[in-house]
DNA sequence: GCCAACGTTGGC
DNA sequence: GCCAACGTTGGC
């Protein structure tokens, strides 16, 4: 069991977006970084945990829970001509960019602010804080739980 | 809207 | 394979 944080902006994508989804479940598409790719092609398994984050919101921070239900598959914005997503140098012969679909779990009561999370002694070396361009991240079981903690 | 951090591209 | 130029992310 592994634990993730994943970002996206609650003005285009947000918690209460996935929630609104058919079966609670989107596809998490657009990612175009190797590193976050990466995680999504080769580590995230069904059933890991995710800490949704609203990154460029007021404030910024962790609005709530979700799940893996579908493992690695390609991005298939990605040889979508016309789509923001699109990358030439993907094809469904050849696919460069995957993704993962991700299932509603919880909405915060509040958000777990930047800031809050930066103000936790444990929660320092979080990835978040350390590496903060990263859409796509690794989190600790023990940040997790703190951040769960939090929120109650 | 600014801009620092940093990932990617492409010429050499 | 280096590195300058460029584009994007994301906090502020």
């Amino acid at each position: 069991m592994n634990y993730w944080l994943m970002k996206s902006e609650p003005d285009v994508f947000g918690i209460k977006h996935l929630q609104a989804a058919p079966n609670k479940t989107e596809p998490w598409d657009g990612v175009r970084n190797y590193q976050a790719r990466n995680f999504m092609r080769d580590t995230m398994k069904k059933g890991d945990k995710v800490l949704f984050y609203h990154s460029n919101a007021k404030p910024p921070g962790v609005a709530g829970l979700a799940v893996v239900v579908k493992e690695g598959y390609p991005d298939h914005t990605s040889w979508d001509e016309g789509c923001k997503y699109y990358d030439p140098k993907s094809s469904p012969e050849n696919p460069r960019w995957f993704m993962v679909d991700i299932q509603f779990k919880k909405e915060f009561k509040r958000i777990i602010s930047l800031d809050e999370l930066r103000q936790v002694p444990d929660l320092k070396d979080m990835v978040l804080l350390n590496r903060s361009r990263l859409s796509v991240q690794p989190v600790a079981k023990e940040e997790y739980d703190i951040i769960c903690a939090l929120a109650k």
